[in-house]
DNA sequence: AATAATTTTTAGATTTACCTAAAAATAAAA
DNA sequence: TTTTATTTTTAGGTAAATCTAAAAATTATT
C-alpha cells in the first residue's frame, strides 16, 4: 500500500523511464516540481520498499513491482479521463488535472466496473494506451508527424503533449484524433508544415508538429 | 481550501451536530477513530480558519462557511453514491468507503456534470437527501418504523444505519428503498415488527426497526 | 590529469496530523 | 459541598514529506 505521493513518484519515473534508461534525480524533481533533496529522501523510501533499484548518484530504475504499481496508476488516470470526456462532456485539454487526483483512488472493484462501463477502451482522449488489468497494452507504434515527408499521409491518433493551449490550439485547427491528414508541404524557411484535412488545408509550426502522432497508412 | 482532513472534521461536525447543538470533543474522536488530544489540535487549527465556533471544555458549533463546506463534501459523497450504483451496479451496501475517498476530489466542474449526469438526483442510495449546487435540501419528514402502530402503513425511504451488514440484511429481507409496508403485528415479548410486503411477510427485531425510515401515507 | 561545473546527497529544520501521559476543568455522586 | 468520575486540554514527541544550506561525488572542460 502506498501514499498518494509514493503513486505519484512511482508514475513520474515511469514516464520518464520511457526516455532514459537511468531515471535522475535531478529529472524527478523537475517533474514533481520539488527539490533534488526531497527527492533523494523518497527514492531512498521507495528503495526500501523494493518498488525501486537505486544506487547512489546513479539514478533509479522500477523493479517489476514497482513498475506494476506504476502501470495500474496510469490505467486508472487513462480509464477516468475516458470517463470524464465521454460520460461528462469534458474537453480533452481539461481532464488532466482532475484525473490526476482521481487516479489515486482505492478500488479495484471501482476500476474494474469503470473500465466496464466505459466499454473496455483502448486508448484515452489523447490517443495514449490503456493498460488492461493485468497491466497488459499493446506498444503504440506511430510516427510524430515532423517525420512524414510531402505526399505521406495517416491518421492523427495521438499527442506528445498534454498542455490545455497546445490541445486548444489543435483543436481549433481541427487536427482531432481520428482526423485522416496528408502533408502538402514543408516550408524551408521555418520548417512549417502544410497539411491537407478533408476539408481544408492548415499550416502549423515545426513544433506542433513534432508533438501530433501518426499512424501511416502507407508513404505515397 | 482545506485538507483532506479538515474536510472529514467538518463533515463529522456537521452530521453530528443534526443530533446534539454542541459537538463535544470526544463524540467527535470516537466517529474519527482517533484520540480526543488529536481533536483538540484541529479544532483549534478549525477555529483559527473560520470554519467552527470554538469555546474551550463547552464543544464546537460550526461557522456559516463550516457548514457550508460540510455541506459541500455531502453533496459529493451522496452524488458519488449514486453514481457507483446506477452506472457502475454496486450495492447499496458497498459504496460508503469508496465514496469516502471519491468525495475529497476538487472540482466544481466535476461535480455539477456528475449531477447533470445523473439527472440532478434528489436522494442518495440510502434515501439521504442531496443537497444541490447551493447547499439547498428538502428537510426530510420520515418517521422510525418503530413508531408505527399495528395497521399503519407507508413506503421505505431511508436507513438510519449504513453499515453493510445491516443493509445486505434488509436486502436480504426484500425490505429496499419504495417498497410499501404495513406493519401487521408487534410482539410484546421483544418488542419486534411483523412486516406485511405486497408478497410476503416478514418479522424483524426492533433494533432493525429502528434504523428503516419510513414516509408514512397515512395512519390506518 | 587537474580544475571547474554539475549533480546528488547529507544534515538539520519545518509542518501536518497524529500519539501518550499528565494536568486542568467540568459534571456527577455521595 | 466535598469527593469522585469524566471530559478536555496541555506538554512533549513521532513520522511523513517537504525545505535550505553545505558537503560529497560525478561529469565535463581545459
Amino acid at each position: 500500500m502506498q501514499s498518494y505521493t509514493e503513486e505519484n513518484y512511482l508514475k513520474t519515473i515511469y514516464h520518464l523511464a520511457e526516455k532514459t534508461i537511468n531515471v535522475q534525480t535531478n529529472a524527478i524533481a523537475e517533474q514533481m516540481q520539488t527539490k533534488p533533496a526531497s527527492v533523494t529522501d523518497m527514492i531512498k523510501k521507495l528503495a526500501d520498499k523494493g518498488l525501486i533499484d537505486y544506487i547512489k548518484y546513479q539514478g533509479v530504475t522500477l523493479t517489476e513491482t514497482g513498475k506494476n504499481t506504476a502501470i495500474d496508476i496510469v490505467r486508472k488516470h487513462r480509464l477516468w479521463e475516458v470517463f470524464l470526456v465521454d460520460k461528462l462532456n469534458f474537453k480533452w485539454d481539461e481532464v488532466h488535472d482532475v484525473a490526476e487526483e482521481l487516479e489515486h483512488i482505492k478500488s479495484v472493484e471501482l476500476i474494474e466496473r469503470l473500465d466496464e462501463f466505459l466499454g473496455f477502451p483502448k486508448a484515452d482522449p489523447h490517443g495514449d494506451p490503456i493498460p488492461d488489468k493485468n497491466g497488459r497494452f499493446a506498444k503504440t507504434q506511430f510516427i510524430k508527424l515532423i517525420e512524414l515527408k510531402v505526399g505521406d499521409s495517416g491518421t492523427i491518433t495521438g499527442v506528445s503533449q498534454h498542455s490545455s493551449p497546445f490541445l486548444k490550439h489543435l483543436e481549433k485547427l481541427g487536427l482531432t484524433l481520428g482526423k485522416q491528414i496528408q502533408v502538402s508541404d514543408v516550408t524551408d524557411f521555418d520548417g512549417s508544415v502544410e497539411i491537407r484535412l478533408s476539408d481544408k488545408q492548415v499550416n502549423i509550426s515545426r513544433e506542433v508538429a513534432k508533438h501530433i502522432l501518426i499512424s501511416s497508412n502507407g508513404k505515397n
